[in-house]
RNA sequence: GCGAUCAUAGCUCAGUUGGUUAGAGCACCAGAUUGUGGAUCUGGGGGUCGCGGGUUCGAGUCCCGUUGGUCGCCCCA
């Protein structure tokens, strides 16, 4: 047992542990650079306001910040989005349209280990500034399923619901509910699916029980499951507002539709998501099995921008993390074992072979090939045997009757086969083994 | 912040009503094996039994505390 470890909630990676999540952010990064989006990065630590001016004081309790030498105060980031809302807002007008930027970062959060969180993880995020239409949320929850398809995860492994608080907003005001009212009633819908009823005792607490009626047209309206449905819901009620997001609607689920994610996409107004900065539409990815917490989720925010003191911009983005991401990948046998094995191991028999192998051994890894050797002088037949162990395709076997003849022994390790290739047709040798697959 | 539960080797775990010097499998290292394979056999390294205190002639075992892991509540950007 030594006597340092890592702190709370934090993980290291061993070697097989950073392979895992380096296969996990390739595919991630390949995804998003498909639909064209380009990748950035920023500080770990920021000022402390930044996160404050977004959520509000009381996140400070969720942060790892501390007062800084110059006295600033300062926080490791929780998230991206304040960061990305600065970054894209302080280039706003010289940025080409659609910025569609994503990243790949690690986040801290002060929060007690669970199933699927911990102190430090890492997202990925996407995200689109100054497009105010629904073409945004097609690309991006798009690309937020190819994130999780590319892994070989299917509908019956997840799916999106998606939602609107717009509609919400629109929906309680044409009820009558003031702006308060309405955000006590969203936190209550935010709830719902877990608590039940009890999930409007909060709007209770402040204003009363919520009349019967109401109560019955709003819980009528949260279990929504078709976009039909919602047509119906508000048609009765004659709002301008209403129609025009109607149409967006139909924009976006006509353009999931035809990219052929249907099956992957739910609507459901139960989803509100608790945070106050979303404007628009809403999504969140769950396992089906329903059996892990929320794989991913995002929405639009059109108004954070110009919070943060960038210029108006209308903004989409996601974020899934890893931690919940990689449970669900090992359940359904989607991780693979990932082995580091050479191309090639050398076996080398004695000083004056060994003089002879390194300039091989050089050359072939400056040529990009993974070279592997024993460092110090064993036997051959453990050598061999190390070899194989390694997974390497090929052995090297550079031995006094090879370095005689100027040649070296070149072994096929899985067919069991040699042949004596003259070293100087050593690495086109190799080349052509490997470029033949 | 609250609650449940766990903690013995790198990993998975045994360890009798409290009783000699704490064990096994896997993994690692070495030998058998001086030119050909993941085997086998033999040996080796590796433990303050999470930590601290208490009870006892004696504690891995019982009690209290503490730290950490896991899981849940709150929260979840």
């Amino acid at each position: 047992m030594s006597t340092f470890q890592t702190l709370p909630g934090f993980r290291d990676f061993y070697p097989e542990d950073f392979a895992r999540r380096h296969h996990v952010f390739r595919l991630w990064r390949q995804s998003a650079s498909a639909f064209g989006f380009s990748e950035y990065d920023a500080p770990v630590l920021e000022s402390l306001e930044l996160y404050k001016a977004k959520s509000g004081d009381e996140i400070e309790a969720q942060l790892f910040s501390f007062t800084d030498k110059g006295g600033r105060d300062v926080a490791l980031r929780p998230e991206m989005t304040p960061t990305v809302c600065r970054m894209v807002g302080a280039r706003a007008n010289a940025l080409k349209r659609p910025i569609r930027w994503f990243s790949i970062a690690e986040f801290y959060r002060y929060e007690r280990m669970q199933k699927g969180r911990g102190r430090c993880f890492s997202q990925l995020n996407a995200d689109i500034f100054g497009e105010p239409g629904p073409e945004a949320e097609i690309e991006l929850i798009a690309l937020l399923v190819q994130c999780l398809c590319a892994f070989g995860l299917r509908e019956e492994d997840f799916f999106v619901r998606l939602s609107d608080r717009n509609l919400w907003y629109y929906y309680l005001e044409a009820l009558g509910l003031d702006e308060s009212r309405t955000r006590a009633v969203l936190a209550a819908i935010d709830k719902y699916e877990k608590s039940g009823d009890a999930a409007f005792d909060g709007y209770a607490e402040k204003f009363g029980p919520l009349e019967a009626g109401l109560k019955e047209k709003i819980l009528g309206f949260l279990q929504i499951k078709s976009l039909p449905a919602i047509e119906h819901a508000v048609a009765a009620l004659g709002v301008d507002r209403l129609a025009a997001r109607l149409a967006d609607w139909r924009k976006l689920i006509d353009g999931l539709g035809a990219m052929g994610l249907s099956r992957f996409v739910e609507v459901d107004l139960g989803v509100v998501r608790g945070l106050a900065y979303y404007t628009g539409f809403v999504f969140e990815a769950f396992d089906r099995k329903g059996e892990l917490r929320a794989l991913a989720g995002g929405g639009r925010y059109d108004d954070l921008v110009a919070k943060l003191g960038g210029p108006a911009l209308p903004a989409v983005g996601f974020a899934i993390g890893d931690m919940t991401f990689s449970l669900l990948l090992e359940q359904r046998g989607l991780m693979p074992t990932l082995v580091f094995a050479p191309d090639v191991y050398c076996v080398i028999g004695g000083v004056p072979e060994r003089q002879a192998a390194f300039g091989d051994i050089h050359a072939l890894r400056a040529g990009g090939f993974r070279v592997d050797y024993p460092l110090k002088e064993v036997a051959f037949g453990k050598q061999f045997k190390t070899a194989a162990e390694s997974g390497a395709k090929l052995a090297l076997i550079y031995g006094s009757d090879e370095l005689a003849r100027g040649v070296v022994k070149v072994r096929d390790l899985e067919q069991r086969t040699e042949m004596d290739v003259p070293r100087a047709d050593l690495i086109a040798t190799v080349r052509d083994f490997f470029s033949a697959g």
